[in-house]
DNA sequence: CTCATGTGTCGAAGCGCTTCGATGGACGGG
DNA sequence: CCCGTCCATCGAAGCGCTTCGACACATGAG
């Protein structure tokens, strides 16, 4: 545990012979500074092994370089897209040279109050955010630059990204109906995510119905064990006997539509074809592997951190809809 | 966007009509303050809505208050139980009035060095710590405050918190042993993972082995995708037409499994009993609801941010085995 | 040759907090 | 009644960094 004094800027200026005014503008880039001069500074900064200290640097610039990342983790998510995201996420935020914080809904809006106060964190990236959600009014109240991955009820002033959920139903309505089908189904989140008005579920929902309004469409929600996805799946084709098409929107309930169409003995796709909404990964894992809209996580927490970035410079950052991308695989004909 | 100029603790002790310092002391209560004082400052930081800047507590007092969740986020890892760990270490920190930094394995070790430098935080938690870690030597080297989630194979002075996965393989074997099976299996995790040395899986192994060994037994890595594991599993029968008892620990393959037994007409428990390791959650959802050992990842997190508390207050900690659990539910007999 | 104009560097003043030593008053023992 | 103690509070010195204004010198225009 050898506690070394840690190395200051004023080690490193002493070592260049300069003054710890000329480090620090050699570091930041925000004066002049004469090429040999730099190179010296560098060079001692590299030689003493000199990392500036966050909180002193965040106490005299305002800035602490560091984003809080909040996520609600609550039930009925999907954790490896939540992963892909956050991982983009730490790495996109690391190119622009901060940091993540992870904050969870357990805290509730006080704890947003609590790390903008505080200075802790520059600005704020939600995760999952609901069409009535409670972290909203509190984030115009704060006034602290956000940046949200989902588009609440009103998302006037508020800079939001997401897949384009209504593209992505409408486009997997029209794959099927290209492939002839004329009855089709969506299988989607769980009741309770509807219930809770997450907007994602129904935006797909939405186009979903409209891309199928020349079909013959339903749409059930769909719990995740195997034996509710069973139950739904056989009493969907009791009621539809000419359904031939089916969108799963639940990733953790793909498969066991899968194991539940087997058990049916209705076999994929040669009796029925399935698009699923989900990580290629989940699809490709699948059996037959399943033609796919994927959702673009690695993409939306780029694209998100990117934004907030923005706002923490000043500059205005408008919402964006990500265009979802069909890949077609061996489950739909 | 209204940039209120932030409250400063000047301003609590001016509100409040007291010096600076005695605010500070009667928020640390590090040293005594009369009841009647301490009672005027909290209404004043109340009244104001103050929040100590984080920075400058960090600059002055030498402690950041953040800790670093270093997440790897490799392949083949069991997400659920990730997001369960990360929630509890949020939490647990949360207690001990600490945040979480969170660090993917992308920046690699010197992404270490450089929060550790940095003072952006007082000390690590490194989960899915390796038999062979390259993160291990570097760890030493830095002498900051670290906990690791699972066991390097040297351990020597350092502080590790891990499901007794040798207990659990042994729980597993002994559980069917008592239920009368004379010839059971091991399903485990992918081969990659075995190849990659991760202790938790061999730790398993060797446990479930040695409980076994007046059984006839066998262990077999376990790929994830449906084919695969129904591939696996047919192998695994036909080779060892009198296998009774299966012990599955692989989170992701679970539920592929208990399908690949419904499709070769095997039901559980009648011909085959089951046992995962596994969260309960996933053992509630499959059908039939699995005899399970969990893999108590609130609990791991919980001890883990205890131990590194401690550790931050200089006191000494020690290595910790937490002793696995098995809930008897519907897929043994 | 002088003066306005850059350039590159320096010194010092904070940023908001913790912490150490000092101070002043209340109290009891001698 | 004086002095030593103890308790509650205060003032001031940093912590390591950024940033502003000042300054020294070089440069080219007039």
């Amino acid at each position: 545990m050898r506690k070394v004094r840690t190395v200051t800027i004023a080690d490193v200026a002493r070592h260049a012979g300069v003054a710890v005014s000329t480090v620090s503008y050699v570091l930041s880039g925000k004066r002049a500074i004469s090429a040999t001069t730099r190179q010296r500074v560098l060079e001692s900064v590299r030689a003493l092994g000199y990392h500036p200290n966050a909180g002193a640097r965040a106490l005299a610039s305002k800035r602490a370089n560091v984003i809080a990342l909040v996520l609600p983790l609550r039930a009925g998510m999907n954790l490896p897209v939540l992963m892909q995201f956050a991982t983009s996420v730490v790495a996109t935020a690391r190119q622009f040279d901060h940091d993540v914080l992870l904050m969870t809904a357990d805290e509730g809006p006080e704890g947003l109050q609590r790390v903008a106060a505080s200075a802790l964190v520059d600005g704020l990236l939600l995760m999952d955010v609901e069409v009535r959600d409670p972290r909203v009014p509190l984030l115009r109240e704060l006034g602290e630059p956000s940046v949200l991955i989902g588009f609440p009820a009103d998302a006037e002033g508020l800079t939001c990204v997401d897949l384009d959920f209504a593209r992505a139903g409408a486009l997997c309505a029209e794959h099927l109906a290209a492939g002839g089908h004329r009855e089709i189904a969506l299988l989607g989140a769980p009741r309770v995510v509807y219930e809770r008005g997450t907007g994602f579920a129904e935006r797909t929902l939405a186009g979903f119905t409209a891309a199928a309004k020349d079909l013959k469409s339903v749409a059930v929600p769909c719990e995740e064990t195997y034996d509710e996805v069973a139950e739904t799946v056989k009493i969907l084709f009791d009621q539809h006997p000419g359904l031939t098409g089916l969108v799963v929107h639940n990733e953790a309930a793909v498969g066991h539509v899968l194991a539940a169409l087997r058990a049916l003995g209705r076999s994929v796709p040669e009796d029925v074809s399935v698009v699923a909404i989900c990580p290629d990964d989940v699809a490709e894992r699948a059996s037959p592997a399943l033609t796919s809209v994927l959702i673009p996580a690695e993409d939306v927490g780029h694209q998100a951190v990117r934004l907030l970035m923005a706002k923490l410079d000043g500059l205005p950052a408008d919402s964006m809809l990500l265009e979802p991308r069909l890949t077609i695989r061996e489950s739909t004909r």
